[in-house]
DNA sequence: CTGAGATTTCAGCAATGACTGAAATTACAG
DNA sequence: CTGTAATTTCAGTCATTGCTGAAATCTCAG
């Protein structure tokens, strides 16, 4: 591996976070590598600057595109497929949470609804039965927000981070003016009142 | 394992998706059935329950107190400690934000940074370098915001997810009257002007 | 104190996941 | 088409992580 010293750390860094974050190590360091350089690489190159397998770079590029996080890309007088990360920062950011969502999250919101279909036989069984139905409400609740909030355009996300908890003030003002109201609103409420 | 189906399906779930949130089976399932119980359970009922060795469960308890989603309590009369998970679920969602920042984000922002002090020596360390601000400052701008929404009371945060998109509207008005500017602003563009 | 019950630690085994090289498949220039 | 370069697949091996039982440590009633 000779590349530069602080794409070297970066690359070995996501290579171990990669753990962390639901990949492996060589699927980490590809991606860091791809999302650092300033051109489309090809399979050849990345073996090449990580000094791993051609068929583990293969398996990984495969990974990343199941994840949407990177493109293969077709140099004019080049056979080779080349590859490259998405460079605007926001859609990254989208792409992460939609396919975490899909992975982490999505799973359980469906068993959950599932389970709630059926009728309790015993006290134990509607306590958990109503734990169910709380979790699950919350996890509606943050992903119908997630789902709004990914449709707004670049700049409206960079607003609504930069206000932070200054939306509880704005959130105070909207009740007292009540005009606002848009659209779709949604249950407010976790407790369960079984 | 006796354990109501319900209870049962929900169990074996968490632990099958124990491995993509980043704790193991056990871990998993330890955490589904203290969820669902409506008392608190001993290390040994646990290990009847899930059919899994007592080591097991004490290290699994062990990696919960760390997640800190898990307390232990002492029943008058008892030698034995007794397990229970908080039941804020709001509570354990912000738990759950703040241990996995800790885990996934907090040491990628700590080694951007140090990579950030460093000076480039070309053109290929330059364009990484940037690649690398941007991504410090997103992540920043983002864990940022989660500060200030932690803070939040949970009414406040119900309301602020059942506006979801809404919100783009009120940033609107906001920017109309200019008044609510509150305090702490932050940078909002993400663009390197390098 | 003492000792029985309760909990934790840890070395070794089991299961899972990652990586490699070789073979198979695909893509395309000529 | 044909042949070569490029890519993917996959069986086998290596590495990591998870789990267990036994031993060590801790805790507290008597």
């Amino acid at each position: 591996m000779t590349l530069p010293p602080i794409v070297q750390a970066f690359v070995l860094h996501f290579g171990e976070m990669g753990g962390r974050w639901g990949v492996n190590r060589t699927v980490g360091q590809i991606y860091a590598l791809l999302f650092l350089s300033d051109r489309p690489l090809n399979a050849d190159e990345i073996t090449e600057a990580l000094g791993v397998s051609r068929s583990n770079v293969s398996m990984g590029i495969k990974e990343l595109e199941a994840w949407r996080l990177v493109r293969k890309r077709h140099l004019p007088g080049d056979r080779r497929e080349y590859l490259e990360a998405p460079d605007d920062i926001w859609q990254i950011l989208r792409t992460l949470a939609e396919e975490r969502r899909k992975r982490e999250i999505d799973p359980t919101l469906s068993l959950l609804r599932d389970i709630l279909m059926e009728t309790p036989t015993s006290a134990e069984e509607r306590h958990a039965q109503a734990k169910m139905r709380q979790m699950h409400d919350l996890i509606e609740l943050l992903t119908g927000w997630a789902d709004d909030v990914q449709r707004l355009d670049n700049d409206s996300l960079a607003q609504l981070l930069a206000l932070g908890a200054g939306v509880s003030k704005l959130l105070e003002v909207k009740s007292k003016i009540a005009v606002f109201a848009s659209g779709k609103r949604r249950n407010i409420s976790q407790e369960d009142p079984s």
